[in-house]
DNA sequence: CTTAGCACTCACCACCCGAGAGTGCTAACG
DNA sequence: CGTTAGCACTCTCGGGTGGTGAGTGCTAAG
């Protein structure tokens, strides 16, 4: 008995590749393993029974479960645990796939604000579970770019471009008609102002412009504007989860009764629980697996999340990743995620070389 | 039985008000209605005895149906239709409700850009069903401002604004480093050229550009950008659907079983279908109701739409509803749906003013 | 320590049965 | 002639029942 419950929490490996066995065979059919199915499948060089006995002390130990009496045995989260802790750092993923999705990647190359939405397609498809990502985002905005474009006459649309490219677009009502052309002078009196700043420091250099004459007081006005929307954009911890693949999480056998489907759905519009991991994995740096009731909502206990962060860590990061039953093909998983953000992570380079 | 098969197709008056009953009490409970219950509920001064052969009347007449030989009446798709024929024209949302609506698009005047999120997410909570929601988008696209970013010394970001406040962000690998300062020239005179035209036309101009000298080259390398861009723009039949409100979708007991809840999800994402029903929408100005199996998928035969455009006629139209189970609530959706078009309407309308 | 054998336990499925809701038909009624 | 009461019939639904089989835990022998 000593053996299978070693002081330092791992198994010997014959427990281990049982382990291993029963998390391979319920992540396929999704029904509980018994022992003879286990001995006819898998050639452990062993019978039945001692199957029985070592699955009887996985189950002491925790990582195995039974649903009832005279069923088989079905990992627990914390099965789940020990096996993706073993695998989580060799895994990688094959060559034809990762060229597949390198050519996904090159056919959109231009519209940067779109790649994380590929992200996710991309990771739904190669993982048949839902996808996610989130758009790059900084810590402290920078403002690269403003411009006022007239709509009406009292009314003009203010773009402000921050520097990893995300778009902001603001109607701005005008208390009296205005030209373009004024417009276009405040801007450019903005844009010198407030280009390359934080927040702070821009909301310093528009006290001190003198407000005097119609252009002033525009350039005050709009100001005011600009750094609400750069302020906004500070205080929004995550710009927008796009998720996809959604169809997939519905076919999985658990999920047949749509209530736990849509505590499914309803996590994913947990965004403070979703927003708060994704800042732990944002400042991990690593792929990162939750599993089932490791997290805390009660909405999130039956999937899992494998996660990994992309971009420069100083200055604009993103989050990648999968969202599936706990049941999940976690080696598969993992080593697409991981091969994904690093492909965002050259991307991102790619902006900021 | 002359008496309730009229040529023109319409019922006597006690049918038509049992068809209603009928309706209203299965839109209510979701189980079939029968004849007992249908007279104590709804005082119609009549004997059950006489209901059902109304009963059997409506249903040969093919508006209601039986799913087994002793079950209640459950309308059918056609019953549905000559329902909404009788009500479409008239119903108007309570002041109450119009009231929470336009306090809600108040709110977020400003990011002209989530107006038709604004419209989805409303509609689906109003109606407690999933709420559509389309961009308002021109039949032909006018730029109206052109600008480019250096992003790092190879790589701009060019920013396109269409007329109706439409962004598309491009980036553009340069053959060689270029300057903020020649990237600005370069969006001043490209600017000039397409500001205010359709792809057709600024193909022209740009064929006139000299291409001598650095700049020639590069507004002529960045036009072509524009000039792609702008013709996606325009291929694109639907810019994106928003959709919100899936989870009361769930909620529908006809959606229990996953899947046919995935049959629903399927439909969302068959973007062909339903750009064709915007389309067709968008064409005739009112609110138009899709019911079942008058839809051609088999995967929509199991909800209703009711949709509604809005916008400028000539110049930007985009679309509005919402998608739920044929068991809808249609009098409040298509009051729901009426009204949120017309306040899209007057937003679009500020802006084009 | 491993293994064969065996009694035991449940989920699952098929089946049956009674209750109840609802229908369609017929004949009487106003 | 339309309306209504009465009645036989049908079919779903829910609960109960028994057989089957996969799987377990335990014991004793190898």
């Amino acid at each position: 008995m000593a053996r299978r419950t070693r002081t330092n929490g791992s198994l010997d490996p014959r427990s281990e590749s049982i382990l291993r066995a029963v998390i391979e065979e319920y992540v396929s059919t999704a029904i509980p393993v018994g022992s003879q199915s286990l001995v006819e499948r898998y050639a452990l060089g062993v019978s039945s029974a001692t199957v029985r006995n070592i699955l009887a002390a996985l189950e002491i130990n925790g990582l195995l479960t039974h649903p009832h009496t005279s069923a088989g045995r079905i990992p627990t989260d914390a099965g789940y645990r020990y096996f993706v802790e073993g695998i989580s750092d060799t895994s990688q993923l094959p060559q034809v796939e990762q060229l597949m999705i390198r050519h996904q990647f090159g056919q959109v190359q231009h519209a940067s604000e779109q790649w994380f939405r590929l992200a996710a397609t991309t990771l739904a498809t190669a993982n048949r579970t839902a996808g996610l990502a989130t758009q790059a985002k900084p810590r402290a905005a920078h403002v690269r770019r403003l411009d006022l474009v007239a709509i009406s006459d009292r009314l003009a649309s203010l773009i402000i471009v921050f520097r990893e490219g995300a778009l902001r677009q603001v109607l701005v009502t005008l208390a009296e008609p205005v030209e373009q052309e004024d417009l276009t002078r405040a801007a450019v009196i903005l844009d010198g102002l407030m280009a390359g700043r934080t927040a702070a420091d821009a909301e310093r250099a528009l006290a001190r412009i003198d407000g005097d004459g119609p252009i002033g007081t525009l350039v005050r006005r709009v100001g005011e504007r600009v750094l609400a929307a750069v302020r906004d954009y500070d205080a929004t911890g995550i710009e927008e989860v796009f998720s996809d693949g959604l169809l997939h999480v519905m076919e999985a056998p658990e999920f047949e009764r749509s209530d736990k489907l849509r505590r499914v759905f309803a996590a994913l519009e947990n965004r403070s629980y979703l927003g708060e991991l994704l800042d732990r994995v944002a400042a991990t740096g690593a792929v990162q697996v939750f599993i089932g009731a490791e997290n805390a909502p009660p909405e999130m206990r039956d999937v899992s999340l494998v996660l990994a962060p992309y971009g420069e860590p100083g200055r604009a990061v993103g989050v990648v990743g999968v969202l599936g039953p706990t049941r999940m093909a976690y080696p598969q998983a993992i080593g697409t995620v991981r091969f994904v953000s690093t492909l965002m992570n050259e991307l991102v380079q790619h902006i900021y070389a």
